[in-house]
DNA sequence: ATCCAGAATTGATCTTTGTCAATGACAACA
DNA sequence: TGTTGTCATTGACAAAGATCAATTCTGGAT
């Protein structure tokens, strides 16, 4: 493991408070590794045996069914995954794959259940961590129950608008048939709903979106903290997707990972 | 509060590890109340004062949103909820209200905070609690993305036999009305379903269910344990509705409330 | 510059699900 | 023993969403 990636990893909110010997300790037998695009990093139904970290890249959350797909999430750095798996040495609910290269940190989970017992600082993080996560994921199904497909894609705009700082223009940081099947929809389905709301107050031009009339777009789907997270840019994460660049789409560069500011889980 | 009430308490998982010294101080904040049928106990949004627990009775957990309504949950004794809510200190995500006359107990959620920082035991049983917790949310957002609503009643009705103790004949423990919000449909399309599942191995006669053909049910919608719920009797709850009652439906007879054990979460 | 594969879009069609309205069943209650 | 309110069921219809097929677009590689 890189001497550099250690202070960011020290750093998110489920390590930082923990005492430094502990710290040390779970990253002694925690191993780095470098990952191409599109490789199986976990499957749902293995044995939970490493708490994994993002620490360059970004990994797609999915879950099977009945050769039915859906993704659950999109982790970026620096965010960990599969937390609650470790903790109940239970099967992966879900399985995750790199979108990218990325880079990963790997955490034994079982160093992982040692430490908290003994570490208070860290037991108390990791209880806010997945306190969030919870909360997280039911927003996400309060989401699909409450909402209609249309709903939603609203909703999914000005939260992403939100989140880039509340301008009237970002860039969608993911693919559009994620951003469905995390929406619990077709791609077609997604495709047909920007185009309908482009009457309501967007703009969509390939990546990028702008608002143009957010009070517009409000009153199709009123946003409610309790279902699209907690005001203000760096909410959100846990069960949701990243959030998007400021910057606009420019064809032919290399779009700049976005921010890669840690989201925090409420 | 009574004096009997306790020890089901203690022996709640998320109570029965810590020390009895902090225990009794936990209770101490405590106080217990009893409730006629349909009263809201909190409401969505609000902050999150107390942690709940049912002592006897039921409480329905359900989520608002524009004028619509859907059921996240049923609690039933001895359990809890709104843990996440009550640690991270942040509004309830969900609403709850009694199903019929029901007793809680409510802690104070600061004393709750204030203990699990200096008793290691109840942290790790914090997090066991709240890593179930989360598994469970994931499990139904799995369900209502990846299943379709036939698949989902189908599944439902077979997890409920087998927590019945892989039963043929169960009784079906809540209105229907409730099984369909629980399940993401209305009460006229269950109504249609089940009418439909006739024809696939099951029978239906008001609150008593019967599956004739248990293979037939299955291949509608494959049980999987990272949706449906470990198996075994005594699983699942978190975000799910209460096990089935064994004995046959007797009209005109008061129901005995089901079984009453303690569900554990994964 | 050209080619190629995957993504996105669009149209046509079908299935699923929701909505509205009416009716029936049932239990609590006067 | 009616009465009444709620839940469940059913039918008819409308709306939402999925599926299938055909292009079109785009970004990357040759």
């Amino acid at each position: 493991m890189r001497a550099n990636e250690l202070p960011e990893v020290r750093h998110l909110p489920l390590f930082r408070d923990m005492l430094q010997a502990n710290f040390e300790q779970l990253m002694q037998g925690a191993y780095a590794q470098t990952f191409p695009t599109g490789v199986e990093l976990i499957r749902q139904g293995d044995p939970a045996d490493f708490l994994h970290i993002v620490i360059a890249g970004s990994v797609e959350m999915y879950a099977e069914w009945g050769g039915r797909t859906c993704t659950m999430a999109v982790v970026q750095p620096v965010g960990s995954f599969i937390l609650a798996a470790c903790i109940r040495d239970a099967p992966y609910l879900m399985s995750a794959r790199t979108l990218e290269k990325s880079r990963l940190i790997l955490v034994p989970s079982s160093d992982l259940r040692a430490v908290f017992r003994r570490d208070p600082e860290f037991a108390v993080s990791t209880i806010t961590e997945l306190a969030g996560a919870f909360r997280s994921v039911a927003r996400h199904a309060k989401g699909l129950k409450l909402r209609t497909s249309r709903e939603r894609v609203a909703a999914y705009l000005l939260k992403q608008s939100r989140q880039a700082g509340n301008v009237e223009s970002f860039v969608l940081g993911v693919e559009k048939r994620l951003i469905a099947s995390y929406l619990g929809m077709t791609p077609e389905n997604l495709s047909r709903t920007l185009r309908q709301l482009e009457g309501e107050g967007i703009r969509v031009n390939g990546q990028q979106v702008t608002i143009t009339d957010r009070h517009r777009l409000m009153a199709v789907a009123p946003p409610d903290p309790l279902i699209d997270g907690p005001d203000g840019p760096g909410a959100g994460v846990g069960m949701s997707l990243p959030p998007p660049s400021t910057a606009s789409a420019k064809p032919r560069e290399k779009v700049v990972s976005p921010t890669g500011f840690e989201p925090v889980t409420h």
